[in-house]
Order: C-alpha cells, then structure tokens, then sequence
DNA sequence: GTCTACTCCAACAACAACGTTGTTGTTGGT
DNA sequence: ACCAACAACAACGTTGTTGTTGGAGTAGAC
C-alpha cells in the first residue's frame, strides 16, 4: 500500500477546514493548505477542484454535523436556558465550526447555500419555542422566533466578537473560570428570558 | 479651490469603510477603495499607510462614533434597556459597523490594534454597570461586565448576522414593522436582565 | 513482461495586488 | 516673479497566488 488516496483527501479537508476558518476564504491559500496537509498543491486542484469549490465542499460538509449537534425539545421552563448553556459549550468545543459560519454569514451576498434547509432548522426550533409558550413553560412576551434568536445572540457572540468580550471582561478566554461564569451568564440570561411572567401592571 | 485634500481624505475614507464592511480585510483590496473614491491609489497610502493601517484607522473611527452618538448613563433601573434601544438604533442605521467588527473578531490574533483605547471605552460602560448594581438599580446576579456584554450581543447580534435573523423570523429585514418588532424585543430582554430581582429561593 | 491508469511532484506562465518612485502641475508665501 | 511644498497621477518593479502541465514513478490487470 503505497498510495493512500482516500487518506490523501481527507489530509486535504482536514488542512482546508483548519485553514478556512482560522484565515476565511481570501486569507487562505491553496498553497498553506497543500503544505498541512504535506501534499502537493497540484493534488488540491485534483481532488476538489479550485479554491472556492474546496470551500463549498467543507462549509456544507461541515454544517450538517452542525444542525444535529444541539437539538431542542422543551418539556420544562429550564429547558430553553439549558439550551443556550448547550450552544455556548458547542461553539467553545467547535470554533472552527462557528468561524466557518460566520465567514460565511459575512461573505453572504443575499442567499446563503442551503438556505432552505436552513430555514427549516430554524423554525423547528421556533415552533418548539411557540408550543412551549402555549403550553405556558416559557414566558408569551416575546414572538418565539425572535426569542430564538435572543437566545442564539447570547450564547454566539462570545465566540463570535471574542476581541470585545476580552476588552470587557479583561481575563482571557482560555480561562477556565472565566469561561465558566461566561456560561453561567449565558444560562441565567436565557432563564430570565424563558421564565413566564406576569404582565407588567403599566 | 482647485484641491480638496480633506474631501479626498474623506472619500477615501468612505470608500475603504464599505470596502472593508463588504468583503474584509482580505477580501479588500487597495486598487478598490481607490476606484470607488474615484482617486489614486497613491494617495491611500500617503494618506493613510499601508491597508492595515487604513482598517485599523476605519475601525477606531467608527467605534468612536458608536461609542458618542449611544453614551450611556445609568440613572434610572430603565437606562439599560434604553442604551439597548439605541444600540440597536445605531447599528440598523450603521450596518457596517457590526460586520465591521465580525470582521475584526474573525482576523483577531490576540490582540486587536487601539486595544488599550478601547478596553478603556468597555470597561467604563462596564463600571456604569457595576455602580448602578451597587445603587440597586441593576440587578446584581451578573458580573457587570457579563452583563454589559449580553446587552451588547442582544442588540447587535440581528446586524452581524442578518442571514440568522432573516431565516429564523422569515421576514426581511427591511419591513418596518418587523424591525419596530426586533427593536421592542431587545428592549424588553435587556429590562429583563437589568431588572432587580429578589435571590431565588432554591 | 508490458500496458494502462493513476499518484505525485517540480516547474511554469499568467495574473493580481502591493507599495514606491518619478513627473507634472498647483498652491501660497515672500 | 520666484520658490518650496505639496497634490495628483501614471507607471514601475516586486511579490505572492493561482491554476496547469509535462514527466517520473507505482500498482494492478492481462
């Protein structure tokens, strides 16, 4: 066994993954990512095709994993904090993931791959938030989509805006003490925003 | 008047803030900014140095203006939720500002440029926070720079990432209503969270 | 053994972007 | 009127990246 094709390709999406999301589709080159992975950059254009192609082909692989990784049932008022709290882990565990998302938020140009799927991912989990409120488990303040993504910013932007979140709070993210009261933040803000309240007598 | 030196500044300026906003640092090139300001590209850098610089220049201005035309003082339990308003306010009516700093965020290795300058900025927001909890005028579960931080990512989070907004609430963006609809919603979770409330009893 | 198909690599041309330099023309002071 | 300083621009050399090509070596089929 000399040749090893399929290792070869998958020394190469591993590479193009690392690289993408730490440096985005214009800051990365083939060239970095053929000497990651130790190949030669011609096997790059071989296997995938041209630069863009190789970023299409890691985004989409990549965001299925995303979509399963933190589903959302709601049976009781903790559930929709302890989400949040799930999300948050997930970006921490996965930034190449959230970075990747964001790239390709930021490259949007109006319609995004997959858009439909998407979509549907989405308002699954807003129509969960919506029968949790009739059922009376999370506080009908707010329309379910947009308490969705209250909860989504919360539990996001810590990942997302890392560079404020270290002016604010001073202490490095690495900190494992930091990043626990982080997550405790995250929880307690998302319980606040869940739990059922009576209506402000104004 | 045959020259405009600070028009050219200005419209260079302009330029590199929709180019940078648009497509990134990397994704922006020199030769652009200079078309779209309708000048040499000489001038960018007698002007402003090399691109790094201009971005970084761009980006410092930027937060300046945010940071003064949304000051935030907190004399009342509802001034929180207000800043929250006008946040929002300000980042809709200055949607480059938040891919702005996505952008940062995403390139951030470490440290970001005027670092000192403007964790002075957060954390001077931060102990806005901190005296208002101890007035009791903010509820004091959270670290105040936790807090802060959440009221951010609550009012910036629809502008950085629009295509989230957009799928979850299946709305555009653009409707009045449904912009009227965001608005309340980031208000009334920031009152939420700046709320005193009694310790739970668990 | 030989043939075909495939892997791998070094080298190449084409191009895009960077940052600089040299020149031309304008301004405002003396 | 003259001059120093400066705005403006075109053109340049350099560097880095892209995508391709031709050749050398290897595996398995017949």
């Amino acid at each position: 066994m000399a040749w090893d094709v399929e290792g070869t390709k998958h020394r190469i999406y591993q590479a193009a993954l690392a690289e993408f999301a730490a440096h985005g589709p214009d800051g990365t080159t083939v060239d970095r990512i053929a000497k990651r992975a130790q190949v030669n950059r011609e096997r790059v254009y071989n296997y995938f095709g041209d630069k863009s192609a190789l970023f299409s082909a890691v985004i989409r692989s990549e965001l299925d994993k995303i979509a399963q990784a933190v589903p959302l049932t709601i049976t009781r008022t903790t559930d929709l904090a302890e989400f949040a709290g799930r999300t948050f882990d997930y970006q921490r565990a996965h930034p190449d993931l959230a970075r990747l998302v964001l790239w390709e938020g930021l490259s949007d140009t109006g319609t995004v791959p997959d858009e439909l799927t998407r979509t549907e991912l989405y308002t699954g989990k807003a129509n969960a938030v919506a029968a949790a409120q009739q059922a009376g488990l999370i506080d009908d303040t707010l329309d379910p989509a947009h308490l969705m993504f209250l909860i989504i910013a919360l539990s996001s932007y810590w990942s997302a805006a890392p560079q404020i979140a270290r002016m604010l709070s001073g202490t490095d993210a690495q900190d494992a003490t930091e990043t626990a009261q982080r997550r405790a933040a995250v929880v307690h803000a998302a319980r606040q925003l869940a739990t059922p309240r009576p209506k402000p007598t104004t």
